[in-house]
DNA sequence: GTAAACCTTGGAGTACGCTCCAAGGTCCAG
DNA sequence: CTGGACCTTGGAGCGTACTCCAAGGTTTAC
């Protein structure tokens, strides 16, 4: 598939995907005219990069992380360790998110009582 | 407190804490030789932006967020209104975390039978 | 009175992640 | 064979969030 309809189905503008193919991504393979051409591998690469983005992950760590994870095959101690680091990233991640959360809800709540208060009064 | 001070407290560069000044927080008091002044009060805002960077919202973001929770008790509606989208928000980059650390635990577990697999062979 | 440790400003530079553009080649339909 | 829709490259530009000067004023300690 060439890279408009690869942009297309992946939702991003064909400049994003050769700036991601500059950065690494990509199997980098081209037709005799030049065309890139992208695979359905591509496709769960860059729905890799979007999860990756979403959660806060730089477009290296996203990158780092897919090579570790195809060289899973090889060599199971190192993925093995960065899953794990990555896991536990997530889940310092998600308590950040907690804590910042019950500040806001308070936040809320407190809004509430005082405006139930004005109310009464 | 002066700003190498208070940028020790706060555990950033006194170039951030300018920059920070510049993009709208914190109270702008300063003494007659020029020098910014900083309270405790800064001390929150501060804290509020490393929390606010951790789980991913723009410095822009945050500005606009403080400033609501600031105008709050003036207008109570449109605070509890940007306090329910920003948990909203919270919600589902918390929902997005565990869906991207279910796969990794995935990944993980598959890497964990294949090596138990080699070593039994 | 002078050195060290503060503070000020403005402006340049950096890394990231795009986004846009110009100039040009390719491919296909009518 | 021409028009339109593709594709290529290189390079410029932009917003975010700093970071690092240089040049100079202030304060404190001896």
């Amino acid at each position: 598939m060439l890279i408009g309809e690869f942009a297309k189905r992946v939702g991003v503008s064909t400049d994003t995907i050769r700036f991601y193919g500059k950065v690494g991504f990509f199997s980098s393979s081209r037709s005799e005219n030049g065309y890139r051409h992208y695979t359905e591998k591509d496709i769960e690469t860059a729905d890799l990069i979007a999860s990756g983005k979403s959660i806060g992950f730089s477009l290296r760590e996203i990158l780092a992380f897919s090579q570790e994870m195809a060289d899973g095959v090889l060599d199971h101690a190192r993925a093995q360790e960065s899953l794990q680091s990555k896991i536990n990233l997530i889940d310092e991640r998600i308590a950040s998110l907690k804590r910042v959360r019950k500040l806001a809800q308070q936040q809320l709540d407190y809004c509430r009582a005082v405006e139930a208060q004005e109310l009464s009064v």
